[in-house]
DNA sequence: TTGTAAGCGTTATCAC
DNA sequence: GTGATAACGCTTACAA
């Protein structure tokens, strides 16, 4: 591997100007640059990356964490991100948590450890004094409204559109209504935003055997389906946490030869556009661009986007 | 920043011995393992991750070039590679293209640079010959059965599948039949297929006009709803290159007032199982998990995962 | 305009 | 068991 003392010692000249010459800065005169340039093609020389990095102090990479990369929520994010990052020149660096606190940690660590410019939290298991701990070690951003305001943080304003979708329903005469969400009410800002929403409406809590938690995939939809098929007293409605998972649990009832009570999605993909499903637009990719330019400018604010209820027919 | 040395000195102890008790390797006795570790834990020290990269040579990191993030055959195939390659404890790099070819030149560029281990293309707009140039500094894996066997492969054997969708729209009596592709005939090695399935199958080619590329989107499906509702001879049935345009399609149909042909889509996403659509699995998600193992292997081989079509109702 | 030399922070070899 | 020291390659004051 020929590095830069090679070129230096091969072309006569320094280090230093190898360097000029490689970065085309500050001043080099023609005659010299010709003459190290030619060594350069000569060798097939190219500075390394990672040495590069360690001398700058920073490696333009930006670290996203993701429960799991397979959910619309988190492909949407990412896109986002990297939308952005790539504008900034920065890398994305995906990071695979599934919720796991020690995987978590890890990441952490190898925030301190200086891998990464930033990290990403498109979602998160640890309790949130432990990022805010890690700050100093680099810039943290979260994906959540956390009222929590150490932490910057890009997230979907979610709770005005769930209140129009509650009153919707309301509007529609449904009484009993379902919800699907990913995590418990006791650890998801999400989650705690829609039975809110819920309360505001219709004035009373929503009841815990409405709310069917640990939903993730359109299979999770048809076990949630399931569940609500044989739920008493039926329920008219169901929000559920996806276009594609509300297509699970149409399917659970299709299957079991009942009708399904009216749906509503969330991430408005196509899947929901298929049968005119009602949706909600949460603006992802928004949201991610956002936590990007957080973690790039190192801007300790909250960034709210606003959500949409879409009402079929589009 | 306190480093290496830091600990060393005011541990009393040499950089090595540090080293040691950092990497739990060598012999280091208890007492003095303890001595230092304490000196650690004092100054709240964690060794720098790049610095490691370049000492070692490498950084495990694998970069995946993506022409465009939102569409699930990147997606899917990501997830393939990410899950594989948290195995092997490598990290993702997200290099979109936009398949533009000095964005692509410019990560080669970087994999000669060192800044990852191999790079993985799931998909490329640089003709082959310039990815077999740069093999020479470093493990380039491709997407695609390019019948070039100088690169490794991982990849969607989906001839059998193609043929089979053909012939089930023989026995439907179609006979008119649409194509959809993301890019043209000339460059795409999937365009290709499609087309030598259909030869294959009606033992006469596919007339251009009856192919409709640059499709990557629903909203891109819509166009070609468009076009194929002005087509004359009218089409009896289209093959979409993904469920969720199979519904942009439908959609331009239903607006249009007109019928829509027989549909067949591709990747088996929830809007496809929606609408019972007939549809192709390729199984992106373990080809991506293949091509990390010949990045990680650093074997070259073609691999070909088997493609199946899905007849509805399944 | 060019060169010297001190970082950046590790790992690895080899001697003791 | 432990320690020197040479890599790993580059950037950047500072000097000339």
């Amino acid at each position: 591997m020929t590095n830069i003392r090679d070129i230096a010692r091969i072309s006569g000249y320094s280090v230093s100007m190898v360097s000029r010459v490689i970065n085309r800065k500050n001043y080099v005169s023609p005659a010299t640059q010709l003459a190290i340039q030619k060594v350069i093609d000569q060798l097939d020389y190219v500075p390394n990356a990672v040495a590069r990095d360690l001398s700058r102090g920073r490696t333009q990479n930006v670290g996203v964490v993701l429960p799991h990369s397979d959910h619309p929520y988190f492909t949407q994010l990412v896109h986002g991100i990297m939308r952005a990052a790539f504008k900034e020149n920065y890398h994305v660096v995906l990071l695979p948590s599934m919720y796991d606190a020690n995987i978590e940690r890890r990441y952490l660590e190898d925030l301190r450890q200086k891998a990464y410019d930033a990290l990403i939290f498109t979602s998160h298991g640890l309790p949130l004094s432990e990022l805010v701990h890690y700050q100093q070690y680099g810039t943290i951003v979260i994906c959540e409204n956390s009222h929590e305001t150490q932490l910057p943080a890009a997230y979907a304003e979610r709770q005005a559109s769930y209140v129009q979708v509650f009153q919707h329903l309301q509007e529609r005469g449904a009484s009993q209504i379902g919800v699907l969400a990913s995590r418990p009410l006791e650890v998801s800002a999400t989650t705690q935003a829609m039975v809110q929403a819920y309360t505001t409406v219709f004035g009373h809590e929503l009841s815990a055997a409405n709310i069917f938690t640990g939903v993730t995939t359109p299979q999770d939809g048809q076990r949630a389906g399931d569940y609500f098929i044989q739920l008493q007293p039926t329920v008219d409605a169901i929000l559920t946490n996806g276009d594609d998972i509300a297509i699970g649990v149409r399917q659970a009832y299709q299957r079991a030869g009942v009708t399904p009570p009216y749906l509503v999605g969330q991430e408005h993909q196509m899947s929901g556009e298929a049968i005119n499903l009602p949706t909600i637009d949460h603006h992802f990719g928004e949201v991610g661009a956002q936590a990007f330019q957080l973690a790039f400018s190192e801007q300790l604010r909250q960034v709210g986007i606003a959500s949409h209820f879409l009402l079929s027919p589009r």
